[in-house]
DNA sequence: AATGAATGAGACTTCATTCAT
DNA sequence: CATGAATGAAGTCTCATTCAT
C-alpha cells in the first residue's frame, strides 16, 4: 500500500474512532496526517470514499485474518473457537478500527448501503460456513446458521466494545475464555 | 407527556432512524411533526438536548417494560427468557427507535458521555441481577455476569438488526426460539 | 417584488457588471447588499440560480418595455426606430445590467442553456415580427428577417457597451441617431 | 510558433470555447494538449497570461488578415466588403475562438485591461480607417466613424455568434450578402 | 526540460440557533 | 406561545501554482 494513503488511513481512524466520521473535518485527517487537505482528495474521491474505502479495508483485513488461521483446520468447533480468538485479537490490536466500525457498519449508508451489505456479509458468511459445516456433521445444533453467525457477531463486537469503553483492560484471553464457554456450551450437542 | 413533545419525538426518531441523527436537520424534523422549527428549542435546548432526550426515554422505556414483565417472576432462567422475548418485542415495535438507538449508543458521545454511560449501565443491570442472582442459586454457570449480560445484549441488539436491515420480515416467535437455545443451553447448568 | 430580494439583485448587478458573476462572490453580493451570507439562499436556490433569475428578470424588463412602447404604433419603420432608442435608454439606464448581460448571454450556459435560448428569443423576435410586418408592408427591404433582428440587436449592444466602457459620457441622443441613420437608410426601400 | 507552444493554444481554444475560460482548468487544457501541468507554466506565467496571449494571438491574427486582404485595394467600399467576407470567414474557420472571444473581450478584464483596449482598438481601427478614408472621398455618408467601425464589428460578431449557437449551418455566403446590403445601403450615399 | 504529486487559499453551501413579529 | 426569516460559523471540495524528481 502507498505510503501516504497509509499515513491518512491511519489518521482517520484515530480521529473517527475519537469522535465519530461525521464530526471530523477533513481538514483535522490532513492535519493529523501531516498532508495537505488537497491530498487527501487525490487520494479518495470525497469524504464518503474515504469512510468507505476504511470499512471496506478493515473488515477484508479481519475477514482474511480469520479465514487464514482457519485454513487448515477440520473441526467446525476448532474453527469457531480461532474466529472468537482472531477477532478479539483483531478488535485488541485496532481498537479505533472497533469503535469506528461499530458504529459505521450499522449507521445509515445511504450511498453505498449495497457495498455495506456485501462487505458484511463476506464477513458473517465465514461463521455461517462454518456452523453449517458443523450441523451437517452432527456437531453443532441444528440452529438457524444465519443467526448463529450474527449472533456470535454481534456478541463478539459488542462485547469488545463495551470494555473498550466502560474498562480499562481488555483481558482478551479472560473474555475469550467467557465468550467460548457461553456460545460453545449451547451449541455444541 | 406533552402532545406537542410527543409529535416532536416520533417525528425525530422517524427521521433519525432513516437518515442518522447527524444528517437530519432541525428544519425536517419540524416539518415532520408540523411544528414551527423555533418551537423545537421550546422544548429541548438544542439538537444534542434532543438526541439525548430521545436515548434517554427509549432506554428508560425499555427497562421499564422489562422491570415491570420480571418483577413478579422468581426464576432467574424464566427471567432471562421474559428479558429477551420483550425486548425483541420492543424492538420490533419500535425498530426505528431500535436502528436509531444502536446507532448513538455506540456513538461518539462526546457532550454526555457520562449520560450515556448511565443510561446504558441502568439497562445492562438488569441482566447482570438476574444472572448474578442465578449463579448464586446453583442454576447458571458462574461466568462473569457483567460479560454475560452484555453478550445477551449485544447478541439481541444485533440479531435484530440485521434482520430489519436484510430480511423482509421478522419472525419474533422464531428468532426468540433460536437465541434463547442459543444462549439458554450453554448458561444452565 | 420582495424588498430584500430587490436589495439582493441591486447588489449582485453591481458586483457583477464590475468583475463578472464568475469572479464575483456570494460573500461580496452579500455584504454588498447588507445581508447575511445565508440569506441569499433563502431567495436563490444557488449561486446560477441567482444568475440565471438576473438575467431573465432583466430581460424580460426591457422585452416588457419595448412591447410597451411599441404597442400603438402602426409603422414598422417608427416601431425600429422606438426599439432603438427603448433599448440604448435602457441600457444607459442600467449600464451594470448591460455588461453584466451582454457577457452572460454568450456564456457557457451549461446547465441553463435551453432556457437561455427561449429569453433571448422572446428578445429578438419582438424586432424580427416588426422586420417581417415591414417587409410584408412593402416599406423593408427583403433581407432576412432573423438576420436583421440579430444585426440589430448586435448593434445596438455592442455600441452601448463600446461606449460605456471607452468614452465617459454616453449621447443617447446622438447614438441613436447614428444607428437610425445607418440601420435605416439601408433597410427602408 | 514553437509546436508545444501551438498544442497548448488549441487545447485551450478548444476548452475555452466549450466551457468558458473560468470554468476550465489548467488540468485539462494540458491533459487535452498532451503535456503535463507543469509545462503549461514554461509557455506562460500563469492561466491569465494564457488568456490574454490567446485573445492577442487570435485578434491579431483576424486584423493581419483583414490588413493584407485589404492592402491593395483602394475603393473604401470594396475595402469594407472585404472586412466583411474576411472577418466571416475567420469565424467560420475558427468558432471555437470566435465564441472565446466574444465572451473574453467584453468580459470583467480586470488585470490586463489597458492591453485588451489596445488591441481591440487595433481591430476596429481597421475599419474606422477605411470610413474616414471613405468620407473624406465623399463615398460614405458622414456619420461618427468610430461608431460606424463599432457598429459593423458588433454586427457581424453577434450575427455569426448567433448562427452558431441557433442553426446547425452556417451559410457564410448568403449571410455575408445580408450583412452587406444592410450595412452598405446605408451607408454609401 | 518536463512532469505531476502536493499544497492551501478560497469558493460554495448547509444548518443550528436566535429573535422580532 | 409559536413561528420562520435571518444569520454566520464551519464544512466540503476545487484548482492555480509550486517544486522535487
Amino acid at each position: 500500500m502507498n505510503s501516504k494513503q497509509e499515513k491518512i488511513f491511519t489518521a482517520a481512524i484515530e480521529k473517527f474512532s475519537q469522535k465519530g466520521s461525521t464530526n471530523t473535518t477533513m481538514q483535522e485527517i490532513a492535519e493529523t496526517a501531516g498532508v495537505g487537505k488537497g491530498t487527501l482528495y487525490r487520494y479518495f474521491k470525497n469524504k464518503e470514499d474515504l469512510i468507505f474505502s476504511l470499512i471496506k479495508y478493515g473488515i477484508d483485513e479481519m475477514a482474511s485474518k480469520v479465514k487464514e488461521a482457519v485454513e487448515n483446520v477440520q473441526d467446525p468447533v476448532k474453527k469457531l473457537e480461532i474466529v472468537i480468538e482472531v477477532q478479539l485479537e483483531f478488535y485488541n490490536q485496532y481498537r479505533g478500527f472497533c469503535k469506528f466500525l461499530t458504529r459505521e457498519i450499522w449507521g445509515p449508508q445511504s450511498k453505498f448501503e449495497e457495498h455495506i451489505k456485501e462487505i458484511r456479509t463476506n464477513n458473517t458468511v465465514i461463521i455461517e460456513d462454518i456452523i453449517s459445516q458443523g450441523i451437517e456433521e452432527g456437531k453443532l445444533k441444528g440452529i438457524n446458521a444465519e443467526l448463529g453467525a450474527v449472533s456470535l457477531s454481534g456478541m463478539i463486537n459488542i462485547t469488545a466494545l463495551h470494555w473498550f469503553m466502560f474498562h480499562e483492560s481488555f483481558p482478551v484471553e479472560k473474555i475469550k475464555e467467557n465468550l467460548i464457554s457461553l456460545y460453545f456450551d449451547g451449541i455444541i450437542i
